[in-house]
DNA sequence: GAAAACCGATTGTCTGGACAATCTGATGTC
DNA sequence: GACATCAGATTGTCCAGACAATCGGTTTTC
C-alpha cells in the first residue's frame, strides 16, 4: 500500500475530467407537444452517441444548463436522470455529471428474436409450422395460469437466417387475447403483433439453459444428434400481471448466443 | 366478437379495482436522515410484499396521499416512481396507480453466482484452483483494454454445491485494482471483494452460449464428455467506464440454468 | 511538513402551486 | 339501442426557489 506512485487511487487509467461543454447548441421547442425534458434528453443522448460529448466530459452544472436553456432546474434534472437510468451519465455530488466511458448500449430489452435479428441486419425469415389450439399441458397451464387441459393457442415457428435454420420457437397463448394470423407471423415478430393488438407487455421471467439435441431436434435444426442446444423458456406478463405468453424455444448453440447488457442498480 | 359476456375487453381475467387503500398506516419521520421519498417507498414496498396492498389495488390519488402524509406531491411522486421503475406499480393517467399483479421479483441484478446460490440456500463452496498473473491473451486484452501480452491477474475457481462441482469460473482482472486474497475468495464472491475494495460496479456485458464438454472439462465438472455446458462470458465496467473484470465461465447444464426477470421499458 | 479546518461548487431533497393530457363513466342525442 | 358529448378524476409536465449533504481543493494550524 506504500509507494505505488504511478497508480493513483487504486486505478490504472486516470479519468481526465474535461472542461465543461458549454458549446453544443442545445435548444428546446416549446411549441412542440414533446415534453421539454424529453427533448433535452434526446439531444444529450444523440450528442453522446455521436461523440460530440466525449466520455468523461463534465456536463456543466444543472443550474447554468437550466438558465441557458430557459428551463427550470427540475426539468433539466428530469432529463439528466433519464440518461442516468439508461447508464449513459453518472452523477457525483459536489463534482458534477459525467458522461460514462461508453460501452453501454442497451440494457436488455424485451425484444423478440425477430427484432434482434433484424437490428443485426440478418434478414430473418420465419416458417410457421403450426398454428392451432390444444389442451394445455401441466407445464403450460401453470405458466399461463389456466386449468390443465383448457384450450390454449399454440404456435410453432422455425426461424431462419440466410436460409439456415437457427431456432425453433414454440409459444402458447391464452385464447381470446388476439388473432394469430399465420401470414402476419411470417413477416413480423410475435411481440409486435401483441403490442399491435393492444397488449401492454410489462415484464417477463426467463430461464436459459442448455442440453444436447435429440435426433428429431437435430433434423429440424440441421444439426447432428448430440450437438449443444441453447434452451429458453419465457413467461411474459402484461401490466395487470396476467400471463400473456409462454415460450419454449431452442437455439442452435453453434449459431446463436444470448448477448446482453445490464446495469447495476445503485 | 359478439356476445362473450364473461370476457370483457379482450381479456379473460377482469382486473378488479379494489377501493383505494386509505388505511395502511403510513408515516414519515422527518427527524430521520433517510430521505422522505425513500421512507415512503420502502413502506409501500413492504406493504406490497407482505400482501397488505393486494395486487390490483388502487393506491389512491397522489394529492390526497401527499396531504395525508404531510408531504408535497413531488415527493410522493418520487416515491411512487421508484416503485414503478422496480415494476411493482403501474400508473395510468386518468385512472390511478395500481399494484402490479405480482410475479416480478428481481429485475436482473449484477450479482455473483456466489450470492445467487447463497440466496437460494445452496451453501456454496469454492475451491481456488489458480491465483496468479499471466500475459493477457488477445481475447483478454481486448476485453480489459490492455495491450496484448501485458500482465493481468487470473483466478480460476471451482464452484461446488453440496460437494458437487457446478461451475468452473475463470476471471481476468487488471493489475493494481485490488489484492486477490485466496482465502477470501473461498469464502465470498468476487464482486463482493471488488465492492469492498472501493470499485463501484456500473454495468456489464454478457454473452450466454452453449457447447459440448471436452474430455478435460468433463473430468473437471464430473460430467461425461460430450454433455451440454452453458458458457458465459462477462465483461464488467466501473462507473468511469473502464473494464474491471473479464470472466469466462462454464456451467453444468444438467445442474444449472440462468434465471432472470426483466422489465419492459415503456 | 503534516494534519485539521474551512470554503466554494455541485448535486440531493423538498416545497407549493399551476395547467395539460388522458381515462372512465354518465349524460344526452339521434 | 347506439353513438357522440361532456364532466370529473387522476396522472403528466413544468415552474421558482430553498436548504442540506458531499466532494475537492485551499488555507490554516500545530
Amino acid at each position: 500500500m506504500s509507494e505505488v506512485p504511478v497508480l493513483p487511487a487504486g486505478g490504472y487509467a486516470r479519468p481526465v475530467p474535461q472542461p465543461p461543454s458549454a458549446s453544443l447548441d442545445l435548444h428546446v421547442d416549446r411549441s412542440s407537444p414533446v415534453p421539454l425534458y424529453y427533448q433535452l434528453a434526446q439531444q444529450l443522448e444523440s450528442a453522446i452517441e455521436q461523440g460530440r460529448l466525449a466520455p468523461g466530459t463534465l456536463l456543466g452544472n444543472e443550474i447554468d444548463l437550466a438558465s441557458r436553456l430557459g428551463l427550470s432546474r427540475p426539468t433539466v434534472r428530469q432529463a439528466i436522470q433519464s440518461l442516468v437510468d439508461k447508464g449513459l451519465l453518472v452523477r457525483r455530488r459536489g463534482v458534477g455529471t459525467q458522461v460514462v466511458h461508453s460501452q453501454v448500449k442497451r440494457p436488455l430489452e424485451l425484444s423478440s428474436l425477430y427484432d434482434d435479428l433484424q437490428a443485426a441486419g440478418q434478414s430473418p425469415a420465419t416458417r410457421v409450422l403450426r398454428n392451432e389450439t390444444e389442451p394445455a399441458s401441466a407445464e403450460v397451464a401453470a405458466a399461463l395460469g389456466v386449468a390443465e387441459g383448457a384450450e390454449v393457442a399454440v404456435v410453432e415457428r422455425l426461424r431462419l437466417t440466410h436460409g439456415d435454420p437457427m431456432a425453433h420457437l414454440r409459444n402458447h397463448l391464452p385464447l381470446g387475447l388476439l388473432e394469430l394470423d399465420g401470414a402476419r407471423l411470417e413477416t413480423t415478430g410475435l411481440y409486435r403483433l401483441m403490442r399491435g393488438a393492444g397488449v401492454t407487455l410489462h415484464s417477463a421471467h426467463q430461464t436459459v439453459g442448455a442440453r444436447t439435441a435429440t435426433a428429431q431436434e437435430g433434423e429440424l435444426l440441421a444439426e447432428p444428434e448430440g450437438s449443444a442446444l441453447l434452451t429458453m423458456r419465457r413467461t411474459t406478463y402484461d401490466d395487470t400481471g396476467r400471463p400473456v405468453e409462454y415460450g419454449s424455444h431452442i437455439y442452435r448453440a453453434s449459431r446463436y448466443a444470448f448477448d446482453f447488457q445490464l446495469l447495476v442498480r445503485p
